[in-house]
RNA sequence: GCCCGGGUGGACAAACUGGCAAAGUCGGCGGACUUAAAAUCCGCAGCUCGAACGAGCUUACGGGUUCGACUCCCGUCCCGGGCACCA
């Protein structure tokens, strides 16, 4: 009789342990078409296209969820992010495919460096410890890991392999040092990157006001591959939004490269413009304060304070004053000028903060008359406004209508270009601009390259020493890895923290044998982001990387599943590393994830889960109290697993009394004798028959659109049928339904499905093909005819699925309630659904 | 300001392709079982009017297209996320 009570903590630790001892989710590689040496395979630089032409067919499937970063023990987000790949490797499999599902640890970062220094612990410390609960939970929650394949990206058997892929870049020049004025925290005493600060100006982590540093760093050529980055969009089964976010973040704009020359400095300026067409309103020149050039432009003259102060300040002013829009213009002129080399005039520099620095070249021509932030500017220090393309007025303009940004033809430039629409005049002058050498055609992205360098010690160590005589020099493959260090401080004292491992920083140069010096930098944790799904495919290779033939059979990942924060950065760093690696003819797909989901965010009482609110569920405390497959189910019941969902523990509560009365029903079925079909035949066998056929293709269909929450809901209505028709349909049609239940269960919870379905089959229930529902029972006899007048519904009368038109229409003119109606009315239009309604359109 | 989402009963939601608005779950109410409670089972339930048959209203708001709109189009408001002087 206990039987009859369902418990978890009975039926899941079983399964987890046959799963684990069985090694039920590894899959070892089969090698197809490997090549015997292991070389590399050559593969063009075809872009969209190369994606077509990998591996295989649905044979095998690729699952992957975003990986964790380990810090303390899993939350919620975790489980929701889990419990859906779980569902589609669960699904795959049982359509007969092998897939590859692993798991590992994003095991460098910040917090448990910031741990370190608060406690002294080691981050290696913490963060195993963590790893190890992460283990256990991901087991007790009975996702189905291939352990086999399992990694971590602090340990050196990870890292060895960012350090070759670091080498590889920089060995193709797409590894670079620049001086560079970064974002710098004082308060960590580290630089950030530009995606680090917030919008005021501050740390992300920490809050701190961020200022600004000189700093030799490293980079990744990430621009050379904006264009691919944004074509290759179109080849990629991802949520339109994400690829919205990502082409904005490209931010690719048309226009010229117009050659602005300082005659007094014999220097030529090129800036960037999207109009061309206005070059004629240029009447002055704007450079960014990071400009390398301002400080030497006004050297030894009379402007040199005033415009060394304005940089000065201009630079340390935090993020959150410059960016204001509504802020006055500022600057300082220069006291030179340039050449506008369209008509040859003069015009005069300025220094101020609303260039970037970042974008285009630094410097831009100013046309007060067709831009609305020059126009300010030019109010602000009275200079002159120039109209050069007719138009009405502008909302907002001033007296003369200006900034004017519309279309229209040009006034007041060149007799070669007056009178032609803007649009033709701006390809006609950057083609004169060409052939005088002055400018020509150009593209520009708001893309920036990768900064990779971190002052920090927990991460990957950049595999470089810098030697006296030979300078930058590559630590050559057969030293790797570049172990990190045990220090004593973690503390970034304005250096890297690996910089006081003095016996570890003193080195002998690779290739003059002389005295050199470690780089003491780490790398960012997105490069060990950016490619660990091309490890997991040989993860225990330690004589590459990855054998090539192991990439062939997996990649691309067929399903990737992550939070949609990592939109922008993570998975533009993965394609951009995985098209830099195919060019350099180590793998053959161009994009890494051909299909992404993205999740939302688990809410508690409207508010995102913080210690701080007091609001934080724990999925542990949870799985405790009501076991994994509860919590599983209930995570994607909840809602739309691509929206965000808040958490109620009553809901919880109610998924998990529709488990217990599964389990219930399951139960008293799997108690009766086995017998003949001869109570089947009457209607509610037939009844319940066809609610589970119709359950298995509502199912399918679910699960094939990540509609978790129906699937589950159509579960519930099969169980909810089953105990209706408990009295009355046959123990055949009960044993089939509820067989079929835990069979459509099994992928949101395993172990009950497992188990439920071993006792009512005595099979297991993931080696059985995913069910098909039989058409013939998905079809219905007689149907409802829903019956409108006006297109108000009115009545419903039974219909023959059999009835043709006519038939339907007399059906409904027929109905009680429709007479009612029609009667005294004239029937103007009848409109027939078949299978559906009847519209009777009346005056 | 720009970009991307979203707004449906008391709550979470469903309606996938323009065809019965509200499946399923929570909470609520009523009943069965019980000495009682819990658990479990059965039933009711958008709002208004009505004893009932039914009628009217209802998917943030205002228009439009259509025989028919939660769904498509135009405009407005509100909420969430991202970006922000990008030349």
């Amino acid at each position: 009789m206990s039987e009859r009570r369902y418990d978890p903590k009975k039926i899941e630790p079983r399964w987890q342990a046959v799963w684990a001892d069985e090694r039920t989710w590894e899959v070892a590689n089969e090698g197809l078409g490997a090549d015997a040496d292991g070389h590399v395979l050559r593969v063009g630089l075809g872009s969209a296209e190369a994606n077509g032409a990998d591996r295989r067919d649905d044979a095998s499937s690729y699952v992957l969820e975003m990986l964790p970063y380990p810090s303390g023990e899993p939350h919620i987000g975790h489980l929701k992010v889990y419990s859906v790949g779980d569902a589609i490797a669960h699904y795959h499999r049982r359509l007969g495919r092998r897939v590859l599902h692993p798991m590992g640890y994003d095991s460098f970062g910040l917090p448990a460096e910031n741990h370190a220094i608060k406690t002294g612990v080691h981050p290696r410390v913490s963060t195993d410890a963590s790893i190890a609960s992460f283990q256990t939970q991901f087991r007790s929650w009975g996702i189905s890991i291939d352990w086999s394949r399992e990694l971590a990206t602090h340990e050196p058997s990870y890292y060895r392999w960012t350090q070759w892929i670091f080498l590889q870049l920089l060995d193709a020049g797409l590894a670079y040092r620049k001086e560079a004025a970064v974002k710098w925290c004082p308060k960590d005493q580290t630089v950030l990157a530009n995606e680090q600060v917030t919008a005021e100006g501050a740390c992300e982590r920490c809050g701190a006001t961020v200022e600004v540093r000189q700093l030799e760093q490293w980079f990744l050529r990430i621009t050379d591959y904006a264009e691919r980055l944004l074509n290759d969009l179109a080849s990629i089964d991802w949520p339109e939004h994400v690829k919205t976010m990502q082409r904005n973040w490209i931010g690719r704009s048309e226009g010229a490269e117009v050659t602005f020359r300082c005659e007094d400095l014999g220097i030529d300026y090129p800036v960037f413009t999207t109009r061309p067409d206005t070059l004629f309103g240029a009447t002055f020149f704007v450079m960014a304060p990071e400009h390398p050039d301002v400080l030497r432009i006004v050297a030894g003259t009379d402007r040199e304070q005033e415009v060394r102060d304005y940089v000065s300040r201009a630079i340390t002013e935090s993020g959150e004053e410059r960016s204001n829009v509504e802020k006055p213009k500022t600057g300082v002129a220069l006291g030179r000028t340039v050449v506008n080399p369209v008509n040859g005039l003069e015009i005069p520099m300025y220094v101020a903060d609303y260039v970037l620095m970042e974008y285009g070249t630094g410097a831009i021509m100013a046309v007060p008359g067709h831009d609305a932030r020059d126009h300010a500017f030019a109010r602000a220090y009275g200079l002159p406004i120039k109209r050069v393309i007719e138009g009405a007025p502008e909302d907002g303009g001033d007296d003369n209508g200006l900034p004017y940004l519309g279309e229209g033809p040009l006034i007041d430039s060149d007799d070669r270009f007056d009178g032609l629409h803007n649009r033709e005049a701006l390809a006609a002058i950057v083609a004169w601009l060409q052939s005088e050498g002055k400018g020509h055609a150009s593209v520009n992205y708001r893309l920036r390259d990768w900064l990779i360098s971190r002052q920090r010690y927990w991460g990957c160590p950049i595999p470089v020493v810098y030697c006296e005589q030979c300078g930058a020099v590559a630590v050559p493959e057969r030293d790797l890895p570049v172990e990190l260090p045990d220090i004593e401080d973690y503390a970034p004292q304005g250096r890297s923290p690996l910089a006081a491992a003095e016996d570890w920083v003193n080195t002998s140069c690779p290739e003059c044998g002389g005295p050199a010096r470690r780089e003491t930098d780490t790398m960012d944790t997105f490069v060990d982001s950016s490619w660990y799904f091309l490890r997991y495919c040989d993860a225990a290779n330690d004589s590459a990387a990855w054998d090539p033939a192991a990439l062939h059979e997996w990649m691309p990942v067929d399903q990737y599943i992550g939070g949609v924060e990592h939109a922008i950065l993570h998975l533009m760093y993965a394609r951009f590393l995985t098209k830099a690696l195919a060019d350099l003819g180590q793998l053959e797909v161009q994009e890494p994830f051909r299909a992404l989901f993205t999740q939302g965010m688990v809410t508690k009482d409207g508010a995102k889960m913080s210690k701080s609110r007091g609001n934080v569920v724990s999925p542990a405390a949870i799985v405790e109290r009501y076991g994994a497959d509860t919590a599983r189910c209930y995570i994607l019941f909840i809602g739309p697993p691509d929206q965000d969902a808040d958490w109620s523990d009553e809901g919880m509560e109610g998924v998990h009394r529709f488990l217990g009365r599964l389990w219930r029903l399951a139960m008293e079925v799997a108690e009766e004798e086995e017998e003949g079909d001869a109570t089947t035949s009457g209607p509610e066998s037939l009844e319940l028959l066809r609610k589970a056929h119709w359950a298995i293709d509502k199912v399918s269909g679910d699960l094939r659109r990540f509609a978790f929450n129906t699937a589950i809901a159509a579960v519930m209505e099969l169980i909810n049928d089953c105990s209706r028709l408990r009295e009355q349909a046959g123990p055949d049609s009960r044993r089939f339904a509820l067989t079929t239940a835990a069979s459509l269960l099994f992928p949101f919870a395993p172990h009950l499905g497992a188990e439920v379905y071993e006792r009512l089959t005595g099979l297991r229930v993931w080696e059985q093909p995913w069910p098909v529902a039989e058409e013939e029972m998905l079809e219905q006899d007689t149907y409802e005819l829903v019956c409108q007048v006006n297109g108000k519904l009115r009545d419903r009368v039974p219909a023959s699925s059999q009835a043709g038109p006519d038939e339907l229409k007399e059906l409904c003119r027929a109905a009680p309630n429709v007479r009612a109606h029609v009667d005294g009315k004239q029937i103007v239009k009848e409109i027939v659904v078949p299978g559906k309604l009847v519209n009777l359109v009346v005056r």
